[in-house]
DNA sequence: GGCGCCGTATACCGATCGTTCTATCTACCC
DNA sequence: GGGTAGATAGAACGATCGGTATACGGCGCC
């Protein structure tokens, strides 16, 4: 037959535990995992040795990391738009209703356990984001890249924390405005003085 | 006798609650912070009616707030020191070790029943920021103390979430020196091009 | 054909969760 | 002294937690 199969056992765990962990934090219980994904009890422990496991996995394989890179991109060559195109994306991401914030964020915060498999997965994401902005930088002749991606990172992390401590704020539209200043002049983009809100 | 009498089981265990809130999240058990206030479980339920409400009244009564506004009085008259004073202490604050970012964001993220009493508290306590700020940036003649507040506010939550995250990163430092961009000239603070960095 | 692997299903484990209950004790006010 | 309110101590509730164990079924591989 030619119905497309559906994904083993490990995929449709992973596929839950992104789901579900987002909507509910990173303490959903196994249980509502498992029948989420449809998948019998030994085959988590079988596949990631038990929740601490799975979760750890679930952060790992998201590639949250490559959508940014579609993100810039999709918005062409010149440097400015590339990067404030990211922050045009995340007024929209953030909008959402079924917006929870940063996934990477909310494990590490929610996490006590230091020794947990996941805050290592944190890390390397936001480093990993860091590099990325540091060599967009870099192309852009950026002064001090390192510092720039700095600066970038904590517009992106206030961002996704804002807009779900205050709804309705618009944070993404706040960032836009610093994060042009970052880049500083000489782009195409928006060249005069205070741009716009709306 | 004159020994300092030791506060009521009500105030033990809003002490307490804010304690291991803060290091464990707001999913620590109940019996721990029974056992650290040493106090009845029956004294909970009536002051309180139940974790929720301890919970919420912890946030309640955090005076978080009221540190921001004793930042900025230490720090003087001049409008942009007193603004970029916040931006110094949240760089003594994210780099001490028992820092675990803003326990307002973390309680809202950890928190997915959107019924529950704290999330409103969360919302106040934005809210009360961004007030404070806007305040402030109108009285330094702002064009816009709304958006400007926005902006700050995103700063701030970006330092608290990212310091966090990635650790090592300073980002109040990188916070700063977009925060001196809104304020905008005519300070007598730093009033050159790129600050430098440590 | 028999063996082993993978997945399912379900029962079960001890531990912990938030909550309610009864019982006892203490302090204060009239 | 009696009464009341507030606090303590501790048992117990049902529910859920993450994890383990047992039994069964399908499949390919030698």
């Amino acid at each position: 037959m030619t119905t497309t199969t559906r994904p083993g056992p490990r995929e449709r765990l992973l596929e839950a535990a992104r789901e579900l962990t987002y909507t509910h934090g990173v303490h959903v219980g196994v249980d509502a995992i498992l029948s989420r994904a449809d998948v019998a009890r030994r085959s988590l422990y079988q596949h990631f040795g038990g929740k601490d496991g799975l979760i750890a996995e679930m952060l790992r394989t998201q590639a949250t990391a490559d959508r940014y890179r579609e993100t810039m991109d999709a918005a062409g060559d010149d440097p400015h738009e590339r990067v404030l195109a990211v922050f045009d994306e995340l007024e929209r991401v953030t909008t959402r209703p079924a917006f929870r914030g940063c996934r990477y964020t909310a494990a590490e915060l929610a996490l006590s356990d230091l020794d947990h498999p996941a805050h290592a997965e944190v890390r390397a994401h936001k480093e990993e984001l860091h590099r990325i902005f540091a060599a967009e930088l870099t192309r852009h002749g950026h002064p001090d890249p390192e510092f720039g991606a700095d600066q970038i990172l904590v517009l992106v992390d206030g961002v996704l924390a804002h807009a779900v401590t205050r709804p309705g704020a618009h944070p993404a539209l706040a960032a836009r405005v610093m994060a042009e200043t970052i880049l500083g002049p000489g782009g195409t983009a928006k060249p005069g003085g205070t741009p716009e809100r709306g």
